[in-house]
This record gives structure tokens, C-alpha cells and sequence, in this order.
DNA sequence: GACTAAATTGCATTCGAAGTCAATTGTGTT
DNA sequence: AACACAATTGACTTCGAATGCAATTTAGTC
């Protein structure tokens, strides 16, 4: 540490292969650093000429365009964050996000949130890296988003939205899913009594779901609804299984889930530890349409959203706004499709 | 697109808040540029007065540092690449990646694979946009490895490893875990025919597992194998044991699986689909130790890897030798722990 | 071939922060 | 109070590429 100019002169020296600019390529090819530059910049003037002469420079040298110098007079980065709260409950969206943003040239520096108490360290890394766009699947407070209006930065939201206030956003529209998965146990006839496992208090897609789920148990008429939360996880999906058998004594006709998960969990607690056949004594529905909701051994009956169309919805409104920031802040609503599965009792 | 300059001169009256810059911290404070920057350097000579001076400054204004031009002088981003064949697979590494490199300060620019083709494109970016240092999960010619040393940036593989090159890696034992898993198998008594699905044929992890499961097999004088190949996917594991069925014209005493999602794929064909109890009539294992393995629908035997541990290997590894360059490769190892779970016959 | 318009090229400046070095201020000693 | 020496501070340059503008070349026309 003490010695750090002399080894970095060392450095600088032991690295044989001094960084290429742009000015060595202009010299080698006996143009101007202007010409280099505008060979790399997309329906510049250049004439076919110049531009072979500096290509082959470029070949030669093994130069590539430094794109922190290029972001730094340009003013894009062509980066945009993305952030989650918990990587784990998204890997098919980042994934998808992740693609269609490369497909276009962004790229996508990923922040995950472990608590959401440090959401605004996160943000001030976001705002010193000059990225061009957000995107937000976390709980933002009001004060964090309007902090995006006043550095200018486009903010998708994924699966929140924020009614009363003027944000993009892309989400499933969770409420008509949950009562489309309602009508369906509906459906099926016997469903008198109910078993609410809802997401963690704070979280604003579980209460959507959940108070999706009530309106429509209470527009059948059906009052006698245990309600108990978890938090997302396989684990606590068991637990509140548990849970619920515990408060009433015996199984209810039909549990809904807040997300596939905690089905995943309360399912299994059913079968394997509570000696209750699912579908045959009691009905089993999710949220999501996760992968492993079609796996033989749930085959669950959930709300699929649709992912890939979400993602190309994110990533199409969030570039469209960097482009222009005039653009007013859209919500755009996707319709999830209810799978059958063999969860519900007949 | 003709009007650009006007446009954008438009546009930065538009924008009320223009970028504010450490010039304007300085003005406003009535000190030099420089002071400004040394009261974001840790440890430079600052006297409290200037700091506090300063440091109104920046709150009065709101000011943040440019990530993009430090870096450009510094020539260190604080940027890793984070390079995944397919997020889906690993959704826990990345997660585990992005909080320990947060942790340090270093951001994540991830970067996902579809098809292993467009590699030499995703490398393109890695290099423009001047990352500190690398993360590998997924397969590279030794011509891609050898690019990284011509440009001096640190590069470490997770799970891969290239037993003849000279690069640093984080890997789990494969082959160890594997024997492990089999002499569990073996321990457990009459298992006499196998059936093993691999992973990909080019997928060197799955060519060293399966290795390590024949060699183990062989070494316990078991000949009577049946190997067949899926894609590390649930679905691919149902086909392949559908096609070993198929092959053999009855089910094997154990199933060794490449990986836990086609174990699942494997124990629902077997279950739902060619009605067989596990571990009843058949033992599964798998490898890897996801989630879902510890699920009571399974509760798979399988080899865990430390995922933590290799992670925060792999993230310590990487920014050591982004510290320091000379360092030399470095291979690092981790036993897997094999997981007893209830899918073997005893 | 002369002349005008259009296309191409180079010069010089810019983006925002960090580091070098010299100038200045402050501290401690006798 | 005078001096040596350490701690602070500011002026200026640098990182690498993009761009406005002027200079130059080329193409097009009669």
C-alpha cells in the first residue's frame, strides 16, 4: 500500500499490453482520432476508404472502443439496473429480462436487495453508475421513486404498481387471476371451507391476491376463511399449513396460496405429514406459474403469468422512455392464464 | 434524427436538473475541484474543515459522484462481468455472487447465455466496458481464456475447470461426490442394475459426474448399466427415463441422475407415469442439493454443494487478484456433502 | 475545365473526476 | 520569534472517445 505509485509504475510496465485507444489506432492508420471514432459510430459520414484503412488499423492493433470513455462525453451508459429484492423468487424474469435487454445492445447491471433496508444504498450506487433506465421488482418508498423523477432516470416498475402514483409499470393483474382461480374451485363444487396462506404483511402483490381471493369467496356467499401468512418460501408454506390445521382442527375444503411456493410447502404438509390426500381431501391452489407447477408431482392448479410477454413489455417500455423522457409513465396490465392442474378436488 | 443538435439543446434546458458536478460542489463551497474529489477518496489529507465545508456542499446540491469518469482516470470500474450459460440453473449463484460482490462495493454486469454461440459477442461487450474482473459459468474455448490474459483482466471459473490451462477456478468435486453418492447407493444394499442419465454431451460437469459414478460402479464389479443423456432439464429427465424403460424393458434398481432437476423429472415419470414407488422399487439420486431436493415430495439423495463457501471463494479469489494481477492462478476444490434423503431403498 | 454543392476529414474542445506537483498554511521546537 | 517540517490546498493535466465546426476533397453540372 505505501509503495503504490512505484508498483503501479511497475505495473504499468509489466503489462506489455498498454490499453489500445483510439489515437493508437488513428496513428497506425495515419488518420485522425475523428475518423476512428466515427468508423464505430452507426450512419456517420465515412468513406469506404477511411473506413477499411482504420478497420484494418483496428484488426491489427486488437483495439476495442472503450465504452466508460464513450458514456462518459455521450452521457448513456447503455446500462440499466435492474433490481430485485430476492433473486431466488425471480430467476425466470432476471433471465428473460437479462436476454432481451443484450438482444438490443443494453446491458444490465444487477442489484439484489437481501433486506429492504438497504434499498437506498443500493439506489445511490445506481445513481453514481449513470445508468440509463430502472427496473424495480422491490418496494420502493414514494420519496425513492420521486428521486428517480429528479435525476431524470427512467423506472419500470415489475409486479408493483403504485395506483395513485405517476410510474411505468409492468404487472399481472393480480386480483382478476386469484378470482379466476376462485371461480374455478368454485366450479368444482364443494368448497365450503377456506384456507387463506397470503405473502408477508408488507407486500403489496400478496394483499392483491389475497383481497382478490376474499371478494370473490365473499361473493359466493363463503364466510368461514382461515387466513394466516408466510413469506413466500417452501418452509413457510408448510408452517402455515400447519398453522391453519392447528387453529381449526381439521382441513379445510380448499387452500389458496399467494404464490406456488408456499402451495408447493402447504401441499406437501398436507400429504406427507398431515396423512391428506390433495386432491382427493382438499383442493391446493398457487400464484405464479412457476416451473415445477407442472411437475407431475404438484400439477398445480395456479395463475401462469406470462412472463416472457412481461419481460418484452418491461424492457420495450423502459428503453422507449430512455429514448424519449417525454413519454408519459405507462401501466401496463397482463391477464394471467389460469392452469388447470389436478390440485382442485372434482 | 436531423434536428439532434437543437433538440438536445432543447432538452437540456428541459431538464431542470442538469448533472451537478463536483465544479459546481467546488464553486458553491468556495473551493477547488480537487477538494472536492479527495473528500470522496478514503484516506487522502482533508482537514475537517474542508470536509464539512464540502460536504454541505454536496447535500445543499445534491451531489453524486460520477462512477463512469472516476473510472476513467482510475481505469478500475469496480465492475465485474458475471458470465451464466443459463440463469435458470444457477439462479442461487448469481444470488449468492451479487450480494458478496455488493457487500465489497463491486457491481455485478450480468451477463446470461442462450445459446453458447454467442459468446465471442458477449466477450466483445465484457471488454468494452472495462470490468475489473470476470466470473465464468459456462464453457469457453481456451482461445476465449487466453483473451482474457492478453488483456490482463482477472478471470475465475465457477464449476468449470480446465485441468490443463492455467486459470483460477472454483469447483466442487464432482467425481468425489459422486463416488460418494454411490457408495451410499451401494451401502443400502441390493442395487445390481443402474441406470445413469447424463447432462449434455459437451457438458464437461456432467461428463465428471458420470465418470465418477462408472468408475465407482466398475470398481464394485457392477456392469449391468444403461446410460442415456437429457439436457439437465426436469422434462428431459422424465423422457430419459421413459427411454431407459424403454431400453431395458424394466426398471433398473437405481437411478443416478446428473443433476436434481432430472432426478425429479426421473421419480415423477417413475411415480405417475410407470407406476413405481421410490424408493420402494427404485432408487434416485441427483447432484447439486437444490431447494427442492430437501422438498418432502422428494427429499432426494444428492451431493450439496457449498454454494456459500464457493461463492464467497470465487467472489474473494477474483477481487485478490483484481488487487493484485500477479497473483497466480489458483484452483480451489470443495468436497460436496452428500444428502441421505429418503430416495434410496434400504 | 470551371464552378457549386455535397461529402469527407481533421482540429480542438468536451465530458467529470483524480492525481501530480508546487504553493500555502499550520505545527512544533528551541 | 525564527526555523524546520508536516499537513493542506489549488492549478493544471490526464483518462479515451465523441462532436461542432472549419478545411479539404470529391462529385456533379453546364
Amino acid at each position: 500500500m505505501a509503495d503504490t505509485g512505484s508498483s503501479s509504475r511497475k505495473e504499468s510496465f509489466a503489462n506489455t499490453k498498454r490499453h489500445v485507444t483510439s489515437y493508437d489506432v488513428a496513428r497506425h492508420a495515419g488518420v485522425s482520432q475523428s475518423a476512428v471514432s466515427r468508423c464505430f459510430k452507426p450512419g456517420a459520414s465515412v468513406s469506404k476508404r477511411m473506413r477499411d484503412r482504420v478497420m484494418n488499423a483496428v484488426k491489427e492493433l486488437g483495439y476495442t472502443p472503450n465504452a466508460i470513455a464513450r458514456g462518459l462525453i455521450t452521457r448513456r451508459s447503455n446500462m440499466v439496473a435492474v433490481i430485485v429484492s430476492n433473486l431466488n423468487f425471480y430467476p425466470e424474469v432476471v433471465s428473460e429480462l437479462s436476454a432481451r435487454f443484450t438482444e438490443r445492445g443494453v446491458h444490465v447491471l444487477l442489484f439484489t436487495l437481501d433486506k429492504e433496508s438497504d434499498v437506498s444504498r443500493t439506489l445511490e450506487q445506481v445513481w453514481q453508475y449513470q445508468v440509463d433506465g430502472v427496473i424495480v421488482a422491490a418496494h420502493l418508498t414514494p420519496e425513492e421513486i420521486v428521486s428517480f423523477d429528479d435525476r431524470n432516470i427512467p423506472l419500470v416498475f415489475y409486479n408493483r404498481s403504485y395506483d395513485d402514483l405517476k410510474v411505468s409499470s409492468v404487472s399481472c393483474d393480480q386480483v382478476e387471476g386469484e378470482r379466476a382461480l376462485i371461480n374455478r374451485l368454485a366450479d368444482s363444487g364443494a368448497h365450503n371451507s377456506y384456507a387463506i396462506i397470503s405473502g408477508p404483511q408488507d407486500s403489496v402483490v400478496s394483499m392483491q391476491r389475497t383481497r382478490g381471493a376474499q371478494q370473490r369467496l365473499k361473493e359466493f356467499g363463503i364466510t368461514d376463511i382461515t387466513q394466516v401468512s408466510g413469506d413466500y418460501s417452501y418452509a413457510s408454506g408448510r408452517l402455515a399449513m400447519q398453522e391453519v390445521v392447528n387453529q381449526r382442527g381439521l382441513v379445510p375444503d380448499a387452500i389458496v396460496c399467494a404464490n406456488d411456493m408456499m402451495a408447493f410447502g402447504a401441499m406437501d404438509q398436507l400429504r406427507f405429514h398431515l396423512d391428506c390426500d390433495v386432491p382427493g381431501d382438499t383442493s391446493v391452489v398457487g400464484f405464479d406459474g412457476v416451473r415445477a407447477a407442472s411437475w407431475s408431482s404438484f400439477d398445480l392448479a395456479t395463475v401462469v403469468q406470462p412472463v416472457e410477454s412481461m419481460a418484452e413489455a418491461a424492457v420495450s417500455m423502459l428503453l422507449d422512455r430512455v429514448a424519449d423522457p417525454d413519454l408519459p409513465p405507462e401501466k401496463r396490465l397482463f391477464a394471467g392464464v389460469v392452469r388447470e392442474g389436478s390440485s382442485i378436488r372434482r
